[in-house]
DNA sequence: TAAATGTTGTTGCTAATATAACAACAAGGT
DNA sequence: ACCTTGTTGTTATATTAGCAACAACATTTA
């Protein structure tokens, strides 16, 4: 009989997260080192108590995670990793696609009213999220659309947001670098690299962290994105007016320095 | 503001599952039904006590489905529910991809040893489970598939997995009903209509239930493929010649009579 | 201006629930 | 008689839920 070799943390949270709980956990992955075990080996194998092994088991056969076989005393066999897992997520996902359908009636019946939007800041986490609503920006676009960001975040996740910009709606870029042809769609400023790189402090102060952007859409509604060196990113959405004035006007500088630089 | 009109609590289970606690649950679907609530507005929408609101809206905000204003006092906003939910299976994707992982390394271990499977009978409960087993059956075949089966389970679910039998083994199939011509890759046994519905005692006797079938490879291995009425599909699998030897009975048993029928 | 009031955000404690762990025992097999 | 299996309770322990009290700050009212 084998030892009851402790299980690293790690693993053990992430079945958690799966709908187990510890003793399930234990019991399945105990089952994993073995082929055909009794409730009592299972016990020694996997450390939980010897009572507490049947409700165990029970629910792991519920689960579909374990096979019984018909003998007495009844032997257990653990179903193979991936299929386990598989058969976990299955209703994992049942249940996403349910709660989707619920909490978007309910989104749907305030209907978009009220923006609440108006005058206030929101932070916004993860990039998903930011994404997703520079998205809703562009596409909603009306007379103007200008960003400046880091070459790095333009290319690798902003650049595809902005095809549903509609095309009466003139497009800004002003970015540091830029790779590949010059694009017919947009109005690109490239930044003097030349003069970045003899002031690198300026550098800093206008792209300031690695990835980090600025993006206003018709003079109402400025995004900020940032991302710390480490977290995950953020960004601040706004549409009130002196948040916007405030980038409009930071936008413009840039231009203009970089105008002047480049004579 | 809203009364803290009640959840139903399938969708309270649902989110659960998905890994939020009931206030957090409360909190998000209350946020749903505004547009920018202070904390003290989230306790009142959702019943959920105001202490508690500003821990469970952090870790909201931590789980990317609240995003936050930079005002005095905060105002919380609820991501959109799409969104929101693919936030979260997001994380639990990463955790079924790590235990996947973990878990096969740990399965790995142990090699394909003394199948203990030798003189055991299992039950597997599960559809995708028992059909795994099926396939893994089917392609290890050496010298013989024989299966009887009716023809709802044998079409809808078998044929498919027929595919990965080895050219050389030949394939029986005794059934009800077949619709579509006659396959040239297997032979084919019809069990005569007009015998069963003379018999319908029999008929229950052959093919008992609903969706069921009896499945033999090589003479060694069998599965007995059962679905009671209502709940999930089961099945038994042995090696054990004992059971094999009944099955194996059973099936000359059915042909023997189904020729003597067509008489 | 100062007291009165009200709201926000915190802290700490208690209650309820789900999970974990143990003790005891009946049934059956050796 | 002994040992093992499977079952039933009962007791811990951890997580979640719910409550009360308070400091900080702003707004009103005398």
């Amino acid at each position: 009989m084998k030892a009851p070799r402790d299980v690293p943390t790690p693993l053990l949270e992430s079945l958690k997260s799966l709908g187990l709980t510890k003793y399930e956990a234990l019991v399945y992955i105990g089952l994993l080192r073995t082929a055909g075990a009794t409730a009592t080996e299972v016990h020694e194998i996997s450390g939980v108590p010897r009572a507490s092994v049947y409700p165990v088991l029970d629910r792991l056969v519920q689960k579909e995670l374990v096979s019984v076989s018909h003998t007495t005393p009844k032997r257990f066999a653990a179903i193979p990793p991936d299929q386990g897992v598989e058969n976990l997520m299955r209703r994992i996902e049942s249940d996403a696609q349910s709660a989707r359908t619920a909490l978007d009636a309910l989104y749907r019946e305030k209907g978009p009213e009220s923006r609440g939007d108006q005058e206030l800041i929101w932070t916004i986490y993860g990039e998903e999220n930011i994404k997703t609503r520079l998205a809703e920006m562009f596409k909603s676009a009306e007379r103007s659309v200008e960003l400046l960001a880091t070459g790095d975040l333009l290319q690798r996740s902003v650049l595809s947001l902005l095809d549903p910009v509609p095309g009466s709606v003139p497009v800004e870029i002003v970015t540091d670098h830029w790779t590949g042809e010059q694009p017919s769609r947009f109005r690109l400023h490239l930044l003097p690299l030349a003069a970045l790189c003899e002031t690198p402090f300026l550098a800093k102060k206008l792209l300031p962290y690695e990835r980090s952007g600025v993006f206003l859409v018709d003079d109402t509604r400025a995004l900020l994105w940032m991302e710390g060196a480490e977290g995950q990113p953020s960004a601040l959405y706004s549409e009130s007016a002196g948040l916007v004035l405030f980038v409009r006007r930071h936008i413009t500088t840039v231009m203009e320095w970089a105008k002047a630089a480049v004579q």
